[in-house]
DNA sequence: CCTATTCATCGTAATATTGCAATATATAAT
DNA sequence: ATTATATATTGCAATATTACGATGAATAGG
């Protein structure tokens, strides 16, 4: 009781949910916007921009990291985290081929 | 401790997490690709489909219904569910928004 | 070598999610 | 009215997630 049935999915439908999940909290929302604005690439700033503990924002680093959705770069003390580009343009497709499987119009609803 | 703090984000940011949170499970994927596939709009047959209990269905297809990603019709006994077209197309634009916020070339990463 | 800085990891508490059996509800058919 | 069918809800148990303090590891600068 309790676990995921990933056994009973499809490997898409597993691997897609993965993904959508890191998207599903708003820490990473805002650890990806703030990536997405700053033009150079922001390391431990990031914990007084957010908010959150330091332990906290490393352990959501360390999710979008795992889903190659960020990249981190060690220079000297600090990390350097940046967006993984061909892995954005990548998601942009895998998204848009779900919302562009268009629901079949129909009379019930 | 253990509670999202939402407060510390934006709306916007909190907004999004949500919805995607809801794409975080595959049997809601298996749901809605079922959705998007069949030419009649389906009601229980997802709990054969997808070999999960019935309470279980009954539940993902609620959370669903809640973020307005499907939505239900009752046809005497049964309950007929089908993509909330509007919101498809909506969801479409929302995630091209964010996809299309192209990460700045850096040269750190 | 010693110290400060930055980030990762560990341990743990609080909370959320998932899944299911049992039960409730509502309509259809007899 | 009674029964059968379909779906929702309730009440759990198992597991996952979130957050943070404390601690560890690595490097920079003296």
């Amino acid at each position: 009781m309790g676990v995921t049935r990933s056994d009973l999915f499809t490997e898409k439908q597993n691997e897609f949910s993965k993904i959508a999940k890191v998207f599903g909290h708003p820490a990473r929302l805002a650890i990806l916007d703030y990536l997405l604005k700053s033009q150079t690439c922001i390391c431990g700033d990031l914990v007084e921009e957010l908010g959150l503990a330091q332990a906290t924002i490393s352990q959501h680093l360390k999710e979008l990291k795992n889903a190659e959705i960020i990249k981190g770069n060690i220079e000297g003390t600090s990390v350097c985290y940046c967006i993984n580009e061909e892995k954005w343009y990548e998601l942009k497709l895998v998204f848009n081929e779900l919302f562009d499987r268009y629901p079949s119009s129909n009379d019930c609803c």
